[in-house]
DNA sequence: AGTGCTTATACAACGGATTGCGCAGCGCGC
DNA sequence: GCGCGCTGCGCAATCCGTTGTATAAGCACT
């Protein structure tokens, strides 16, 4: 269990909301680590009470009132111990791949329609992560050196999977000529 | 829910004892999609009861018996429904990309022990799967598509993240210039 | 006036996943 | 002779995560 990590490194830098918590979330950290609103909402309250995060009203107008969230000293700790022990192995669960290696029985057309689909989601990534990499640059890479590692991360591996994209595009085409391709 | 897809998918080539699929959960498989023994003998059962999978008992000698299971027409069936509607988003949890976002807290020198470690296994396993494009090759890479595609997605994989790590490396040993190393 | 998106929070139900435990025999090294 | 690791299967409890639903206000578009 360690969504309540992330959510404590997401408060180190700054107090959030749960709404914030979840823009990030579905942006930047979720490429490492994914969850829904609910998920959040719960795992905020949760922290509360064991006194590792406190969160004060802000009321707003035309919009509802939010709860900034902020780490505490308890939470700190708890990063801290945290991150001291070595993390377990990564965990990935993508049903797009397992579709491919069952490629066999699967229409080639509507693989090669799907790919295309991602491609398009993983262009637009890396397209958001390399402007944010130039901009953390900019601001000298030293002072954000974390941030930064952790958006090299999110290009690179968009690219391997871009330069993939194109393997697989070539071989299917390549397969389905003269294939019914719906 | 498609740890029975993955499962069927394993099937699909060869009959297999649970025992055998967590091992392949374990190694290629695993790239994409992980599950535990337990998860796997559980699943089996499921798909057993609703006819997509049967087994055969195999006595053994020496070792324990065990339950062959192979696909059934109703699992193929399956199978290709599930192919034909869009995967959903691929999900990830890495925690030691978490604690990287997290770096400030951190030791680095732990950082870099750790990131030390992972790099061996990536690299072991980026052999392994070298090995296996290659075999694939030989035996004539079209009649393997499927199969060769995964693995090639594998490779790409492990390579962004070496390339990744050496950043990395390079990044924290210029930062913990001078600094407590433990 | 109706539809839908964005901001903002939250509960309830269900199913999937992890963790812990248990059984069982063989082979290997110390 | 003892522990360890591999092969092989399985149950039970609990926790995590997804899906569905709810409320509430403003804004933009048609």
């Amino acid at each position: 269990m360690s969504l309540r990590h992330a959510i404590l490194v997401l408060l180190q830098d700054q107090e959030a909301s749960g709404y914030d918590l979840a823009r990030e979330f579905a942006n930047s950290i979720g490429l490492v680590w994914n969850a829904t609103h609910q998920q959040i909402y719960l795992e905020l309250g949760k922290l509360n009470e064991q006194h590792m995060v406190s969160f004060r009203h802000v009321p707003q107008e035309g919009k509802p009132d939010k709860k900034l969230y902020s780490i505490t000293e308890d939470g700190r700790q708890e990063l801290i111990r945290w991150l001291k022990k070595p993390a377990g192995p990564a965990r990935i669960r993508d049903a797009f791949m397992v579709k491919v290696a069952g490629g066999q029985l699967a229409d080639s057309g509507a693989l090669l329609g799907e790919l295309e689909q991602l491609s398009k989601q993983r262009r637009e990534r890396l397209a958001t992560f390399e402007a944010l990499a130039q901009r953390l640059d900019e601001q000298g890479r030293e002072d954000n050196l974390y941030s930064y590692l952790t958006v090299r991360r999110g290009i690179l591996d968009q690219r391997a999977w871009l330069q993939w994209a194109e393997e697989v595009r070539q071989a299917l085409e390549h397969a389905s000529v003269g294939l019914p391709t719906s």
